[in-house]
DNA sequence: TCGCGTTCGTTAGAAGTTATAACTCGACGG
DNA sequence: CCGTCGAGTTATAACTTCTAACGAACGCGA
């Protein structure tokens, strides 16, 4: 984003190698997922011969961490961008997500798929996954309230920590909340081959999911 | 299935030492998750040398298959069990379902998580999958209909393949279709940990989902 | 312009992994 | 009783990540 321009020529030789080496591992999880990433195979596309990766991360975690950032900072950029075209809703949000998701699978898995058992993520990065909720809780704060309160609603109220001070009621809160999970539900099935062969457009299923999220009730815009 | 008795004593032995090699393959993947998977670790812990696995299974490959299977046999037996209580609705299915989740996480992502690239479950799999969504149909075919007819709806019209000549209308499909993807995205986040720090009760979410699937239109029993 | 130090890339090697080949030995069945 | 089949062995190849030690080149400061 910033402090594109680098002091020393040193400098701007690491970060370009850098960014080469993400470059090729991106490769190689669209293709064979994030599992058989091989820091031997990127050195050799890259000319240079194994150990040599070191100079540049502390090791495959060091550089799956990295690619985890980035895919989340691309995630929320994606939405940001999205939500602030004019004109733009929830379903600009979802479609946008969506998209992006289908751009590259492995790279949704990568945030949303099988977690590590004993990996936590670092905080920069819940920092970026929180920028996404919010978001997304702004554009749901933009919609007219619809619904009756749940009881569920009453127990977020408690405990909207994690919508760090936003003022959306609770009901907001939950919508957004289910916005996140059922587009998930639905994304992350179509993305691993769950629905090949029932038939139905999974496209059409996502847009039904997200019609029921943004007005059940029937209450217009 | 069937043949649960083996004849010839060899056959009965090797039958049990697949068995328990599929045992340490399940502690492993409950551990550190399937992609640490090791034969030689599975081997040294059955007390023996490395390639002696190849003799029960080909390779990773067909271990890990054939795990997968069993987790689609266990997931589809228990979902069955639980609808054939006396009583059983789909909220009891709902709560089978996570409480199946929750017993090992790594299981449910071994079936629902980030997918190889390059794999293609064989028929088998697929067969106990749509014994899982027949389990699903089946019990939302037992309530009243609910809500009016969505463009989707007609749209499963024409794509109830799936369905394998259920004769449900295709709102009932599009619950249960529903009813798999919200509760799917709901469970895999929660599992993944993506919820940790937010401060919410998943299982109320969950529950709060199950109750917008179950009469979303506030029609009671 | 010249040296010196930082850093890059190399080869060598350890400790793993999956998987194949060849061999030994024991047990089961005719 | 003896032959055959199969289980488990070691040896090996081809991988992987990652550490250690070495050489060379690059660029900065004098």
């Amino acid at each position: 984003m910033v402090n594109q321009e680098a002091k020393t020529p040193r400098e701007r030789y690491r970060a370009q190698v850098r960014t080469e080496i993400k470059e090729r591992a991106w490769e190689q999880i669209a293709t064979a997922g994030a599992s058989a990433l091989s820091l031997n195979a990127i050195a050799k596309q890259l000319g240079m011969s194994g150990p040599a990766l070191y100079r540049y991360y502390a090791g495959r975690d060091e550089l799956i961490t990295e690619l985890v950032r980035d895919a989340y900072r691309s995630l929320a950029d994606t939405l940001r961008a999205a939500s602030s075209r004019p004109g733009a809703d929830v379903s600009t949000l979802a479609s946008a997500l969506r998209t992006w998701a289908l751009e590259d699978p492995q790279r949704y898995f990568l945030i949303f798929g099988t977690p590590v058992p004993g990996y936590h993520a670092p905080d920069d990065i819940t920092a970026i996954a929180s920028e996404v909720m919010a978001t997304i809780l702004d554009a749901f704060a933009e919609l007219p309230p619809n619904g009756t309160a749940t009881a569920f609603d009453a127990h977020l109220e408690e405990h909207r920590d994690w919508a760090d001070g936003h003022p959306a009621p609770a009901a907001t809160l939950h919508r957004a909340l289910a916005f996140w999970t059922r587009l998930h539900g639905a994304l992350s099935l179509e993305l691993a081959g769950h629905f090949t062969g029932m038939g139905f457009d999974p496209a059409r299923f996502y847009a039904a999911e997200l019609d029921e999220l943004t007005g059940p009730k029937g209450d217009g815009m």
